[in-house]
DNA sequence: GCAGTGATCATA
DNA sequence: ATGATCACTGCC
């Protein structure tokens, strides 16, 4: 198995520290997933932030259910459900043990959007409760320099208007390809 | 702009 | 048992 010289695979610890920090440090990092046609290697470039029960939008705020049970477990874990029927949204659990938090990957790479990336990788729930800290199915490598911190955008999250205020907070993150004028994007 | 899609969860 | 909801996507 090669290892890159250049960059560290995340672990346990780097879960282990609130949802919003590991979001954007996520950024820039790459997601590495073994697939049927060979291990995938992308630049993480999307990621929201779920913070905990009393996030309004996060899928802990009404107590631990079975689809939600893998957020109030041990941070580092995969968090996979399925969305609208359709689209598997893939996540990675934060600590500290039973607060439902976690960081949605919503982007990564060539593929764009929470549904076309698990499709573009082949996740599915069976990744749902397993270690991201270390090299199974799927897992994160973190570069040597982290990103500038004028390359990362913060806006309000996607697709959770039902969450009052907490629809508003600049929870997701998003790496630019070039410094950005201002730090927040519409 | 909105239909598709079906597991999940609250309510009963 | 039933109905509402949904961290999205693709096509109109």
């Amino acid at each position: 198995m090669s290892r890159r010289p250049d960059a560290a695979v995340c672990g346990a610890n780097f879960f282990d520290r609130p949802a919003d920090r590991v979001a954007r440090d996520l950024l820039g990092g790459w997601l590495v997933a073994r697939t049927s046609e060979g291990t995938r290697r992308l630049v993480v470039t999307e990621t929201e932030a779920y913070l905990g029960a009393h996030d309004l939008a996060c899928h802990g705020r009404t107590g631990p259910t079975k689809r939600n049970a893998t957020m109030f477990g041990p941070a580092g874990r995969w968090y996979v459900y399925l969305c609208y029927g359709m689209h598997w949204m893939l996540n990675v659990v934060t600590g500290p043990e039973g607060v439902p938090a976690a960081v949605l990957i919503r982007g990564a790479g060539e593929l764009s959007g929470p549904g076309r990336l698990t499709r573009g990788l082949g996740i599915d729930r069976s990744l749902d409760g397993t270690l991201a800290g270390r090299r199974g199915a799927a897992w994160f490598e973190l570069p040597e320099k982290p990103v500038a911190p004028r390359r990362i955008l913060r806006t309000p999250r996607i697709g959770v208007g039902y969450a009052g205020e907490w629809a508003e907070k600049p929870l997701r993150f998003v790496l630019a390809h070039e410094p950005p004028i201002a730090r927040t994007l519409k």
